[in-house]
Formats: C-alpha cells, structure tokens, sequence
DNA sequence: TTAGTTATATTAGCATTGTTAATAATATTA
DNA sequence: TAATATTATTAACAATGCTAATATAACTAA
C-alpha cells in the first residue's frame, strides 16, 4: 500500500464514519453530502474524490455494520454451548440487532442498489449473512439430529426466509407487534421445522 | 355525497392514476408533485389541495393496486378448482405480480409509512392482504386435510413469512436468482410444510 | 531552494424536489 | 350584478446531488 493509499483510506474512513452515525442515528434519508461533509470537517465536494457518488458512500458501510452485528451477536451468545439453543439465541440477537439500528436495517434491505457496477460484492453478501451468522451450529445441531440434507436445506432456507419476512414486516410497521412477539413467533416456527 | 364531495373524488382520481402511472413505470421514485401535475394537466401546488403532501398521494395508490393484484391473480388462477393447487398457484401469480411492477412491491413494502396519521388503514391492511387472498381456500384445504387449527396458524405464518422474506431478497436483486427459482422454492416450502 | 507540476479541496453554480405564501382565476351566492 | 368563497397558479425558499472552475497544498526536478 503506497502513501497515497494509506491517506485514500483513511479519508474514506472519515466518510465513512460519519455516515455510519448519521444511519444509526436517523436513518439512510439523513445522509447527504452536505450531511456527511460537515461531521467529517470537510466541503461536500470532497466527498466526490473518494466515492463516485453518494450511494456508493451510503453501501460502502455495510461491510462495517456486518462486523458490527457479528460482534452484537456474539457478545449477547457467548455462554451458550447447546446448538439448538445457540441457533434460537442468535436468531433473537440478530433480529434484536435490526431493532436497535433500524437505518441498518433499511441500509441492508430496503436500499435499492441503484449503483451496480462498485460495491456489487458488499450488497451480495447481504443475502448469506444470515446463513454464515448460522453455519457452524446448524451443522453440529443437523448433525446431531441426525437430519438428512436435503431436509436439512429446506428447513434452514424456509427459517432464513421467515425470519427476514418477519423483520419486513416489523420494521415498517406493518404489523402492530412488539420485539416480543415477533421472538416468539420465530422461535416457535424454528420448533415447528425441526419437529 | 355532495357535489363539492363529487368533485374532490374526481381531481383526487386523476392525481392517483397519474402516480400510479409512474409507480408502475418506473417506480416511487419519479413521483414528484411536478411530475403527477404534468401528467394530470395540473399545477403541482394544486395536489397540495387534495393531498397533504407526496407521501400522501403515494400511499392513496395502495388500495387501487391490491384491487389490481386480486384481478390478476383470480384471472391467472380462475380455472383451478383442487384447493391444494389453488394456494400453490394463488401464490405464484401474487409473486409473478410483484415481479411485473417491481414499484408497487416498492410502495407496499419498502416505503415507510412517514404520513403516520393519514392512510394508516390502507398500510396496515398490506399486512393481512396476503392472508385475505388466501382465506377461503386455506380453510378448504386444511378442512380436507384434518390439520388441527394450531397447526393451521403456524403453517400459513410460516408460509406467508417464506413468500415476503423471498420477495425481499429477490426484489432488490440480493440474490441471482430467476423468477423461476423462488418461485420452484416456494412451492417446495409449502408442500414440505404440509406433509 | 524554488519554479513548475500534480494532487487535493473548496466555492459557485445548476437542476431537481417538497412545500408554502401570495396572487390570479373561477364559481357561488345574496 | 357585486361580493364572497373556492380553487388554481405563479413565485419563492430551502434541501439535495452533482459538476466545473478555482484555490490551495504537496511534490518533484532543476
């Protein structure tokens, strides 16, 4: 890594950050140039020397907020060895983590990626995230449960997919639930698929 | 209904079809005060007359787009009498219709509903329109098959999950998939959430 | 070291958008 | 028909994305 990149990273990363607050804070909406520019101690053009526009900034911070989650996760599972309740506790750590950060969530699924060509990969990734977050202790449950895999992998898409559907729905209000029901919701259909 | 009342109906109607022109065009995005008036063959201030903002107008298009759905998926599914294959065709053209206007899927599910005051029922009817469209053959179904009705709620919960948890990803291209796959996929889910 | 060159940052400007206020046009009513 | 109420339009403002022109800083070669 020459000078000049160390220095293009590191200015990115001021972006970066910036954005990162303001999407925590209030939302994707709230990330303009002007926005992101003046947290970060420099002219909203600038930003333009660094991203090609304003939604490759906004999609150049989710590879940040997935580490984020991954640690959220974690440290709220750490002490729990069984898998089958390790599966069910990351699962409501996950969801509770979309529930903290509702930009984040928006940022991951409701953004359309309008710039295809840059940040492709980052956006793709989004759809295994789940799967990776789950991997490790699906195999050694599936393993223990002797299931085979064909049933396996219709059982771990249908949860993935019911999970996301439930995050749909409550995070636009769609529904009147609380974080609560929805938890419970989904733990009783990841019993019900394994029964 | 007065002759005032008549005529608020009227100019509401030409601005609602002027954005619904443009949401299934080319999406939410191009609904702008300028461009509804333009297509109406009004000034943009007027709208403000008949809506309290954009949003507003936006979210007065739901109702006629889920009129629009039922259409199509009755007219895709007219001849098909066993009730198993109802549901399953039922709701491969609720998908497919998605699909057709990738906008209207925008505005039921990923717009969020700001305008918390007006237009509350029609956002919270998105939630259960999904159930409404498959009620009468859900209960026929689960009637032949002898599910006990706790079984029944799970089943479709999970199943109504799957098929919005799959339209998200497949919506905002999170996945590489064809209409064909998810569609083949929810199939798959439904009949192993049956058997 | 300094003049020329390159890289980087800023200001100014344009187009688009949402929204409101002032004004114009139309319809209604006494 | 004149006064009033309703409805539509124009003008204006602020916020935003983005670009071009300009200013500033950093670097390089004599």
């Amino acid at each position: 890594m020459t000078r000049n990149e160390i220095q293009d990273v590191r200015m990115r990363k001021y972006f970066i950050d910036a954005a990162k607050e303001l999407i925590k804070g209030e939302g994707v909406v709230v990330v303009s140039t002007r926005n992101v520019a003046e947290r970060s101690g420099y002219s909203y053009a600038t930003i333009y020397n660094y991203f090609k526009d304003v939604r490759d900034l906004i999609f150049a911070c989710i590879e940040d907020f997935q580490q984020e989650c991954i640690d959220y996760i974690d440290e709220q599972t750490k002490g729990i060895k069984n898998s089958r309740k390790k599966i069910i506790s990351i699962t409501n750590a996950y969801i509770k983590f979309f529930c903290m950060y509702p930009g984040i969530f928006e940022l991951f699924f409701l953004e359309k990626p309008k710039v295809i060509s840059t940040r492709k990969s980052s956006i793709e990734s989004i759809y295994t995230f789940f799967d990776e977050i789950l991997e490790d202790n699906l195999v050694s449950f599936t393993n223990d449960m002797k299931l085979n895999p064909k049933e396996v992998e219709i059982i771990s898409q249908t949860f993935k997919l019911a999970v996301h559907g439930e995050l749909l729905f409550f995070m636009n209000r769609r529904n009147n639930e609380t974080l609560e029901s929805i938890i419970k919701r989904i733990d009783d259909i990841f019993n019900f698929l394994i029964k």
